[in-house]
DNA sequence: TTTTATATGTAACATAAGATACGTTTGTAA
DNA sequence: TTACAAACGTATCTTATGTTACATATAAAA
């Protein structure tokens, strides 16, 4: 690999490992709105993030499509983590929310670690650890919250994930990925600028407050 | 202990593992409807089931509450897990949906285990791996499916994990589970025993076909 | 500039689910 | 047996969300 582990890494992995992870790992480089997996893909390989962010979805058997969480730098998918040491395929779908920079760990590698390196094994516990976390938090808002809180919600995570409270997406992605129509986001979005919380043009929305 | 270690982990379990959770191990008989976990408490040791059923809720801030999934024997709690090694406060509520047996490891020896046994860490990782994908499963449930479809899932699942087509449970019941209205789950119930998916009793309900 | 595709606004209607209210049934206990 | 509480049935109304349809606005391409 031609680029040094990220400062994230270095500090929770041990010196050996390091030098493992950058003998072995895989350096890619994912632009913008790029899908890395897909459900029912085999994957070999787990990454971890160095810089970007990737929204993780669940697709049913109709292809609606649901947001669950963003990973950011310092995330692992723990989701395929799973897959790769359960040797299954892939339950959810992943695509780049910002140009997105990460390393490829090959399955087998994991494996090695888990027996041998205490600090990959807490590392490895700490993503499964949260990421329930993450998903219960998925539960909570689709279970006790109504559309509009939802919207809400999902706007300051992006706001936040990118780092700019412009967001430059349309009422549609929007809808796709809340799994509602894009009519019911356009009616709320005016709610919300009536509000005040947030202002509205054509691609792109402004977010008062995060 | 006065209990011998149950068939589902003895198979799985190393032989020095297993003296070690005879020896260091709670047996514990849990009656259905004892609440053995809430929001917010620390939890100090893990359970491994031997029989019975454990149900798993998620609880808002306003008390609604939403069930799930079930617990059933060879299963661990990995929230309760994820909480121990993380040394959180419970995110989740759990309930003994039948009388219920368990083990309980305690949280120092979990973590001696996962470094010195092999079994003990593909156990735990087991437990993540299926506890996540159940997970994903209950946002499937909440995000693409409508009442009626939710509370048929739900009554097929609880008579396979109580082994049998009668449940014995109210509408009130049903409806804090689904997180809805009594009337609500009395309505549908309507339409699912014209369907003749069902049987309307006090106190019961049957089920035609799981 | 004109055309075209995409994005957005909004009315009108349909439906699922929640809320309220009250009547009826059924088991249990006085 | 009567009284009572819990469980259940159901009508009526409200609301959130989904659907359809169409108008308008905007940017980009021709």
């Amino acid at each position: 690999m031609n680029q040094s582990i990220h400062p994230t890494y270095a500090s929770i992995f041990e010196k050996d490992l390091i030098e493992e992870i950058e003998q072995t790992a895989v350096f890619k480089k994912i632009p913008q709105d790029t899908t890395l997996i897909n459900i029912g893909d085999y994957v070999k390989s787990m990454p971890l993030l160095l810089s970007g962010a990737i929204k993780v979805l669940r697709v049913d058997d109709n292809g609606d499509e649901l947001l669950m969480y963003f990973l950011e730098t310092g995330d692992t998918c723990a989701m395929t983590m799973s897959c790769c040491l359960g040797h299954t395929k892939s339950e959810i779908k992943a695509v780049a929310e910002l140009d997105t920079e990460l390393l490829m760990i090959p399955v087998q590698k994991m494996e090695e670690w888990t027996a041998s390196y205490k600090s990959w094994r807490n590392f490895v516990f700490e993503s499964y650890h949260s990421r329930l976390q993450e998903l219960l938090h998925t539960v909570d808002t689709i279970a006790f919250l109504n559309m509009d809180e939802r919207l809400l919600k999902y706007l300051k995570e992006k706001a936040k994930v990118s780092g700019d409270t412009i967001l430059h997406t349309t009422h549609q992605e929007i809808a796709y990925d809340l799994n509602t129509s894009r009519v019911v986001i356009s009616r709320l979005l005016k709610k919300l600028e009536t509000l005040k919380k947030i202002e509205l043009r054509r691609n792109s929305i402004k977010i008062q407050a995060i």
